[in-house]
DNA sequence: AAAATATATGCAACTTACTTGCAATTAGAA
DNA sequence: TTCTAATTGCAAGTAAGTTGCATATATTTT
């Protein structure tokens, strides 16, 4: 399976085709990574209104398009949600403040970590790693 | 061990005893949860300007007397950290959006989930579960 | 114990991410 | 093509958190 289509995605969400909504969902299934709302404004001001990526973006949450990521940063972190991009950990340089994106944990990982909760019924789970990552690392040796 | 005692723990961090400080920690201490600076506010608002509780939590973060709780409320969560409270996951609530720890995970998971990140010198890492607490599903039933 | 000094505090004003109201525009249905 | 409800853009608002500066206070020095 390819990549997503930005019109079909949004038809088959029952969402109107917008200008606005395709362009969005363009740059975010085009550069599969993390983004905010602001790193989309500054590519898209010219034809789209600061309002409209903060309502889109709300909407695109809504219906499973996307997912915010858990951060610390005051501006909210996104990335796509789709069978291309299944949950995983995140990691967050305290030099470069960075954060990268790592491969899925095991399905039998995610067991074990939710093996001791029982009083709570497990839909989702976050998984950040705080630290140096490689260029930071060789930066402050050079 | 017994509990920290907030002005010896001021001193031995090099910090001044103020009565604000000595104030907010001991309320930290006494409560041994989760924290917000306008739910501290709200207990000190007579005594203490909120300026005042941003700053000294800013201090107590930097001196490592208290750790921030990853989470994508608006606010930001703190906790206390001393050896009474070791890093430990979280539960967040998607009914009444509350915020639970849960017990620390072994050491042996916690390498196991270190496993894969070669590229990157971790240091700390945050895990945090959603779902449905057992209050909210009880009531949900009801 | 008093004076000196460096730090902390409180108030007002500011910044910034994000939200809301409303009139104008536009996508999709009829 | 016309109609209607949803979407957009602009202006103004909200709220968490920050900064400048004069005053107050903890700790050091005398
Ligand atoms: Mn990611
Ligand atoms: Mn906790
Ligand atoms: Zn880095
Ligand atoms: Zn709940």
């Amino acid at each position: 399976m390819d990549k997503c289509n930005a019109k079909n995605l949004l038809v088959s969400k029952k969402l109107k085709v917008t200008k606005q909504r395709q362009l969005i969902l363009e740059r975010i299934i085009g550069r599969q990574g993390i983004f905010t709302v602001n790193s989309l404004y500054t590519k898209l001001e010219d034809e789209i209104d600061l309002v409209t990526i903060y309502r889109v973006i709300s909407i695109f949450e809504e219906k499973g398009i996307i997912r915010e990521v858990l951060s610390n940063y005051e501006e909210k972190r996104y990335e796509l949600a789709c069978i291309h991009n299944p949950v995983h950990p995140h990691f967050n340089c305290s030099v470069c403040n960075e954060l990268f994106c790592l491969e899925a944990v095991s399905d039998n990982l995610i067991k074990l970590l939710q093996e001791n909760i029982s009083d709570y019924l497990v839909k989702d789970i976050s998984i950040q790693f705080k630290g140096i990552c490689k260029k930071c690392l060789e930066n402050n040796l050079t």
